[in-house]
DNA sequence: AGCATGACGAACA
DNA sequence: GTGTTCGCCATGC
């Protein structure tokens, strides 16, 4: 394990902590911007890796479509979408509903 | 060294 | 809108 990842794990898990509630993200968006930009699947990656951290609200990240990809890597896959529930947020068929207005680009909110 | 896999995404048919 | 292919890159066999 080199430092580089570490360090990269540490900013995807930075971003995380940020998405508000209520609110979701995209892996491919937290990769975007972390500036590796196409490298979806290493914030993927990373979430996997925050399995079981208590302070990074890993419900709030779904792949672009707004589906719950991820759910299979919560102890429960009910998790995943209970807590989105919890925050006011409505699944249907393990998608976010009015993903679009949901969204929440830290490149764009992050901004400032 | 290759080859497959994956909490992804974009392009293309 | 759906299915395929490719780029991405760390990991495991």
């Amino acid at each position: 394990m080199e430092h580089k990842n570490k360090d990269f794990f540490a900013n995807v898990y930075e971003v995380v902590k940020l998405i508000p509630e209520g609110r979701v993200t995209s892996y491919g968006a937290i990769a975007n911007y972390l500036g590796v930009k196409g490298s979806a699947r290493m914030v993927g990656w990373a979430m996997n890796a925050a399995h079981g951290m208590q302070d990074v609200p890993a419900h709030r990240v779904v792949n672009r479509e707004g589906l719950l990809t991820g759910k299979n890597h919560f102890d429960d896959p009910n998790e995943m979408q209970r807590l989105l529930e919890s925050e006011n947020i409505k699944i249907n068929k393990d998608k976010v509903v009015d993903f679009k207005a949901r969204f929440w680009d830290p490149a764009i909110e992050l901004a400032i």
